[in-house]
DNA sequence: CCCGTTATTAACAATTCTGTTAAACACAAT
DNA sequence: ATTGTGTTTAACAGAATTGTTAATAACGGG
């Protein structure tokens, strides 16, 4: 009884997240949505009831992602720079896999406060959890000599702005020339993914 | 004769930049921008035909900025260092004044094709010229030992980056609590001015 | 096999939004 | 004053969009 009901409600839940996350909530019509997935579109009012509602469905899903993916990236118990090129590297690989994500997230949360508020809530906490850990491992290492003082909070945006901003720059670099794009994405995308480890790594340098 | 056009034009255009940079091209209606211009609404169709057009006009605007910008930021013949510092911080100080620009620029240029080009148009020879530039310098600095090398687009890439990074988690920062916020926000900023300019530099030692 | 629940469809309602038009207005030059 | 040009307004038209509803189909349990 559950059989049908959940393809059509995980189909419409995809088509939607893929057209939410390429076009943003006002971008995208509800007519789209189910014609991408196939379906007739009073269909998702029928599962759905709103395009609200449908969207904080697949915003809670990504949230969900995001915030798995944060749990994991941080833990491990290597050697400090280890450890953060394989963070570095881990959450580049993330980001890879949904080069559209951080333009939407940004797009969405920053016009609606709810979403902003929500977005917060979920992510701020594991943050602050991460934080805490790093600023441990920042503190060991500086009394090492190792490392020179940094906060915690601005390594790990300096870390998140720099993968971030290579995937809006790769959006970018998409469909500008059709041909051998590909290739030349890869190429960008390799030389950025070290020099993002390098530039982390040496910008903390004594 | 022009006098009175030119006003309503211009209100037309200040209002209308102000909610595209908001709102985005799909969230502002027409109406909205006549409304907050305070004239009838047939006025912007009047003036401007189609709220494609408007936009346009619009986004002429900020890439006229932009580019006029990125022009005087990455002259002078001062010292590698100097440069480099000045350069950052009037990048970053650039941004203050408009906060809402990078997300506005990521938002409306990845899923117009035609947007996209004309950014790609419009920035892309600037950058370039400014590329060739940075190339020679890291290349004097390279030979004298004082830095290591890296490639010109890299480290244009880790100052817009580390940038613009700043003022999307300003802005998610805003409005979180309107209390003190604005104490907040601007120690926010001056610490990451800070950082940003550190983080480049240091990341450059040899 | 019938019944009740769930899923699906087509048609429709209400609203919103972009864009048009025709008439009124302001005003400067003749 | 009249004419011409550019500006403004109200009213409207057409399309698109979200959401509803009533009728129908599918299907599993009794």
């Amino acid at each position: 009884m559950e059989i049908k009901n959940q393809t059509t409600e995980q189909t419409l839940l995809e088509a939607a997240e893929k057209l939410f996350i390429e076009k943003g909530f006002d971008g995208t019509k509800t007519t789209e949505i189910a014609r991408l997935a196939g379906v007739n579109h009073a269909l998702l009012h029928y599962y759905f009831r709103t395009k609200e509602n449908l969207f904080n469905c697949v915003f809670e899903r990504i949230m969900t992602d995001v915030a798995g993916f944060f749990n994991i990236a941080f833990e491990g118990e290597a050697m400090f720079f280890d450890k953060l090129e394989s963070a570095i590297e881990s959450h580049f690989d993330y980001l890879v896999t949904r080069i559209g994500l951080p333009v939407f997230v940004f797009r969405e949360i920053i016009q609606k406060k709810e979403r902003k508020a929500y977005f917060v809530k979920r992510i701020f906490p594991i943050a602050k959890r991460v934080l805490a850990k790093m600023h441990g491992d920042i503190k060991r290492e500086v009394k090492k000599g190792t490392i020179r003082p940094v906060r915690a909070q601005n390594l790990l945006l300096n870390i998140a702005a720099l993968n971030v901003f290579t995937f809006i720059g790769a959006e970018i670099l998409l469909d500008i020339e059709d041909e051998n794009m590909f290739g030349a994405l890869k190429s960008f995308l390799d030389d950025r993914k070290q020099n993002n480890v390098d530039t982390i790594i040496n910008s903390l340098k004594p």
